[in-house]
DNA sequence: TATGAATGAGGCTTCATTCAT
DNA sequence: AATGAATGAAGCCTCATTCAT
């Protein structure tokens, strides 16, 4: 959160301007593919100057893992609203949903966390993302486990149950995205529910009683 | 099935290098990633000429596609194993099985078709990869089918359990990849185990009754 | 033309850099032979970058097809000194001299007036060209027709005459360009007078009379 | 001309080999532009291996060349029917009719011999086609000078008439092909006779008379 | 501070020519 | 003699990044 009235005018429009330059990389990014999109692009379509962008990021990484970073944040805060003590169905319906709702940015942070990894470009940002990843983790970690005290998920480490969450929203967002199964999969409303059962249900203690 | 005997020693060795270029091309790919892999880099991997490859490949996504139809291949022989009445999860854990396998050739082709898709690059082939893939769906169709008329498997279209499975193992070998994950889990072992009983057992119907 | 008091320090170095551009491709062209000059010689010859050339071009056929259309509106700029009511003759003469005066660079446009059709390359400029030359056609026909009206040209479309003009003049270049015919014709001063006479006087009226 | 009697098998399948290289690689010059035809386009047009065109011609070159001399020595076999005594006007038109009828081709062999002088390609072949040249420039000379001599043509150095009839018929053929003028010349065949004409009466005395 | 012109390393691809079979 | 696979020099163009104004 900023809080604008604390800052001067000058540094008001600096930070909207890093916004713009977000914005528009991100725009970009989705409509043409991040390879196609090149520094200058994002500065016009940002209606700002090339050189301005590298006041921001020192390199075109940097824009990509920060808006990395602010997706994991933006995770982040709706754990925040999680409690230990809530339904856990609901909660896993929520988080299936918020990566579901923009499947196109997810699997382009995907591609791009591989691309910043293969370069090894800007680690500290790079661990940053991660430890906020750990950090969400370990906060839903908490919710698992006190579901597991109850007796309602399969006594493994909670990570397991997180992962396995993780991996089949994964699976979900980038059938989404596929072209292929897009035309085989007809009633999609259908199907994505169907999937969702499968991920709310899967670390049941029901599902592994004899 | 390439049958040597009929071929002269020229074709032989012209079939060979194309091999060679393809296994340059896709350890080179696996090591550094597609990004930093240049033509140049395949042909002094594969020992032959930069114009070499240009006598079995147009382009470079050509090279990309060529590996990915192999992939495909591969799997369309694993299917030609399998028969409809073959035992459901055995093929379940088959399946996921060749995936994991090597998770980093899988998660090399789910990237290059991004890549492909976003260039429209060589459409035949791509078209072709698209074919094989349907193929290979269909063939599991009828496995699935098979299983639902037995009432063992929830009754809805085929293609949601195929695709459920896909997105599980999709996921599962994204988080196999993911250098965060990876730390996290530590009994990968048992971490995998788990959650091919969750893919296994997802669409049986025991799983939908009350 | 260009004013430069109304241009910033930058703009106006901007400006002279792509004359530089083009000054230094033509003398290259000139001087080795198009085929034989890349984009890297022309920004060695120019003093600047290769990418630099880019700034100012999208492709090296667009050099080409600016170096003809200048060459175009120097001509254009000759047709507007011409009035309706000069002597034809002197027109005529001043228009062979102009197109032999830089026979090699007419010929070297005439290429590539050639290549860029062949390649279809930048079509809009290739229009751009020839509209002028239509425009100044146009001209040379108003003129033309005024002759014809006076009873001194024979009475045939103006574009009989121009064409042939033309026509005459595009042979005296290539003449005058070709190795072996420098070799045949002695003197040359004499023989382009007598060519030059045979332009002005061959549409004539009274060559047609009996 | 070729005493195939005299020849082996062998070395008359060597001689129609040649001939279907030479014609192929014309074919692709006219329909594709030379710079479009590579070595291996003419070997497949001709239906023989590309190392096949080696054993004929040293260099691509060469065959441009080959192509250049026996256009030139057609040119020789026409002149060969003329004789000093012959009426001079039709000697004119035929020769304008010559150049004319392929067009396509003469303008071809005049940007092959640009290209070959600029790369001083073969110069032996080079030196060989101006000799031919020569030679039918002499032997138009000898035709001129006899009309000189009647006092039909201006007495000018022969080749002053021989090359204004050069340049006018070069003119003529690059009017023919320019995409231009073939726009503005609604009725070509007027035009040409028109053209034709001034060529026939170019040099004769009458239009030097006060 | 914002700008955008300049840069040049580097990628992909073409193709004339060679040479082993 | 015919072949066509191999070669690698060379060309065009892209684009992240720098830096002077």
């Amino acid at each position: 959160m900023v809080d604008f009235s604390k800052m001067s005018q000058k540094a008001k429009e600096f930070y909207q301007r890093e916004e713009a330059i977000l914005q528009a990389a991100l725009r970009l990014f989705l409509s043409s593919g991040e390879d196609k999109v090149t520094v200058e692009m994002i500065a016009d379509e940002a209606g700002i100057g090339k050189g301005t962008i590298y006041k921001h990021f020192q390199t075109k990484s940097e824009i990509y893992l920060t808006l990395m970073i602010r997706y994991e944040e933006e995770l982040a805060e709706l754990f925040q609203t999680m409690k230990p003590e809530d339904d856990k169905d609901r909660l896993a319906r929520e988080y299936f949903r918020f990566r579901m709702q923009d499947h196109d940015r997810y699997a382009l942070f995907d591609r791009l966390e591989s691309k910043c990894i293969a370069d090894n470009a800007v680690p500290e940002l790079l661990e940053k993302l991660h430890r906020i990843r750990t950090s969400n983790a370990d906060k839903l970690a908490d919710i698992v486990q006190a579901r597991i005290n109850e007796g309602r998920l399969a006594d493994v480490p909670p990570y397991f149950h997180i992962c396995a969450a993780w991996a089949l929203v994964h699976g979900a967002v980038a059938l989404r995205h596929s072209e292929f199964y897009n035309q085989v999969i007809e009633d999609k409303d259908s199907f994505f529910e169907f999937l969702m059962d499968i991920g709310v249900r899967m670390g049941n203690v029901s599902r592994f009683r004899k």
